[in-house]
DNA sequence: ACGGGGCGTCAGGGTTGCGTCAAAGAGCGC
DNA sequence: GCGCTCTTTGACGCAACCCTGACGCCCCGT
């Protein structure tokens, strides 16, 4: 059975998804806030996360990014905010799709059928954590450990150490790196990247000057190792 | 590249998208009836498919059907119909997105890049890996191991060892291999192609004096094999 | 036998790209 | 408004990479 996880704070609207999903035999968890989700999202997976962007506690644009960070669930915003910068911020930040308020029915559970159709064939979801000789690096909590103490890491460091690990083996273009972590716009300002890596090297590497983990591939990018 | 179809009978609404996708670097097909977009979807293979449903000679929906018959390429439905059972409709039938017109380019373009983003394949192990007896080569991971170790490869030789084995098997003359490698004015300077061959083989071939994956075609060009 | 074209090899020199450091700007909470 | 952290920017030295030219070899035709 189908798993979704409504997260929005106006109950009544709440009511209706919960209602008109059951009847379609989902299974429903529901939230109405963001942290409730973000924990919510992770006990339950869900096969799909229904998303409105106002909540109480922080804005939906984190909540979609806190998701980003290990799970590729589809994420279906609903937003009352008709803006086109709103929309772009949503679907850029992992956002699938942007339905907005007042919505019908029918046209909602269309394009959850679609998101869940599309997501079918992918097999589980990677390991969460993953391990060197060095750190531990868990992408649901948000965590890397060294040593047995957490480092702290700064929301950039973490981003780009996350898109990294994300691509365990494989090499990330530069370009790449940029666009996923910085937004579509960037592209060129790889001395970005440069002032970062090196503090990740810093953090995480026995020795940062011989990096073992956070390999250069000069002219091409950057390739991450366990 | 990213590779966009472009599907539309209003030639305005097609230029406007070919000016503004080429202009973010994607590589743009178009076509302005349902039957052209069919034969052009399956010869060229595009990583998302932009799709008006009002076309001449065929229903949208049937476009959808056709595609879906044999590819999973991501379709992002563009209609001037604003009904909800319209979207239902398209969206069932395969759809993944569905934007009526008139539309934002700014949002067209985040869903498009939405679209591209959950397609590409994050499998550990989704890779294409050509294995030849002295070394393998990971296309996707832009790696290439050789006795258990990785071999490093400078950008030029990379891409011209990617360029081979694409064509593995397959003659590829000086002329080819210089354009796709250093660019199209270039065409003659063949003392290119003698280095970075000799570097390749060098790094690769088990007795580089006697090349037995990549061989030489004199006068002709070159050719990598298994 | 001789000469020329195509190819492989090698090493120097110019250019680009990377790592590092430091300091200025931008937010944020207090 | 002040001080903190985080991000952006610039400058510099060093390493990696790309181009170039010289040389020798082999094959082929004269």
């Amino acid at each position: 059975m189908t798993r979704v996880l409504v997260v929005d704070d106006e109950p009544q609207i709440v009511r209706a998804l919960v209602i008109n999903l059951k009847a379609r035999q989902y299974e429903v968890d529901s939230a109405h806030d963001g942290a409730t989700a973000l924990g919510l999202a992770a006990a339950r997976h869900p096969d799909v996360v229904v998303l409105d962007l106002g909540l109480p506690d922080m804005d939906g644009v984190e909540v979609i990014r806190g998701l980003r960070g290990w799970t590729r669930v589809p994420i279906l915003v609903l937003s009352a905010r008709h803006s086109s910068d709103e929309k772009v911020e949503a679907l850029d930040a992992g956002a699938d799709d942007y339905v907005t308020k007042p919505f019908g029915m029918d046209e909602l559970l269309a394009r959850l059928r679609a998101a869940v159709r599309r997501a079918e064939p992918v097999g589980d979801e990677g390991d969460v954590i993953v391990e060197t000789g060095d750190f531990t690096v868990d992408l649901a909590a948000k965590k890397v450990n060294r040593d047995g103490k957490d480092v702290r890491l700064t929301p950039t460091e973490w981003h780009l150490l996350e898109v990294l690990v994300r691509n365990t083996g494989r090499l990330v273009s530069q370009r790449q790196l940029l666009q996923e972590v910085w937004g579509p716009s960037y592209g060129t300002e790889t001395n970005y990247l440069r002032v970062y890596m090196a503090q990740l090297r810093r953090k995480l590497e026995g020795d940062p000057s011989r990096p073992r983990h956070f390999i250069t591939e000069a002219g091409m990018g950057y390739r991450f190792e366990k």
